[in-house]
DNA sequence: TCCTAATTGAAAATGATTTTCAGTTTCAAT
DNA sequence: ATTGAAACTGAAAATCATTTTCAATTAGGA
């Protein structure tokens, strides 16, 4: 197979690296790629371990530093999760700053509407806050693990 | 100073440490007097440091052990702050989900109203969600703390 | 008062994340 | 293509927050 540019890439990780000034190296490709492939927030270590299971053994601290330099730029954001206490990243999403996120399997939904954006500093110049922000996520469980647990609960029989 | 019964007292912390089936001890009623005459949230350090600063020298892990077993009560809860991934607990406000949180000190202020209940389930339902809850949480700068930041960058002089 | 289970403190253990440092790699300039 | 400086990497050590262990103490009912 000779080796041609490939065009219709869906995003140009090399690219990206390229302009915010970080190197492109084997790990930063793979790092960026994992995230990309899960649509889903993933800590540092699901990511070192999903990419040792395909065969990339790359460091932990590695896989932690490329998530700082990446969230730095603003590339990647962290999440939060309910009741879990570890950092998740994701690809950040301009213009998208709420999610729907399935506490089963964590995969996302973005949500395009903010509907408390006007509430928010409303209630900020109410109290006398400059406000500078604020969160909004939903948490529920998604279809597929809807039937996980359902599974789970009447093991096939009546 | 005679000791007579403090019918006017606030919150009856014994009392409520009773309910729950927890012994009454000095360290888990200076523990909660603390987070309740804080007014904002705190880690467990934090609460361990001010109480070392007020004389009262407890473990770290007791106050640890006694924000869990707090927080398994539904007395207080965990919150946490934008940028920071530490742990903080909480008054648990029943009613009040949602705040205004100052990202410089903390001061959080209870929002009753919650505009986006309905908003959640109908953004469930439309992706095949079971909803389970939702987060919303408000940031800025209190009166104090802006006039902290404007000292800073004036320093009283033109 | 006595007893037992709950609680405590100190220290060790854990788990996640960060830092260190020597060796390697990228990439811009030859 | 070669080179060199700066950026990057991996492994190990360090750090930081939190949890667990365990022997000694304490609360509160009998």
């Amino acid at each position: 197979m000779p080796c041609h540019h490939q065009d219709d890439a869906p995003l140009e990780i090399p690219a990206l690296l390229k302009k915010y000034h970080l190197k492109v190296t084997r790990q930063r490709e793979g790092i960026l790629t994992a995230l990309l492939a899960h649509h889903a927030p993933m800590t540092a270590e699901e990511l070192y371990l999903s990419l040792k299971a395909a065969g990339e053994n790359y460091g932990l601290s590695t896989v932690y530093r490329t998530l700082g330099s990446l969230e730095q730029c603003g590339v990647i954001e962290k999440a939060f999760l309910p009741g879990d206490t570890s950092q998740y990243y994701r690809f950040s999403q301009r213009g998208h700053r709420h999610h729907l996120i399935c506490v089963g399997c964590r995969k996302t939904v973005s949500i395009d509407e903010c509907p408390v954006e006007q509430f928010s500093v409303a209630v900020g110049e109410k109290n006398g806050f400059t406000v500078t922000g604020h969160s909004f996520e939903i948490f529920g469980l998604c279809p597929d693990c809807q039937a996980l647990k359902k599974e789970k609960h009447d093991p096939q029989e009546k």
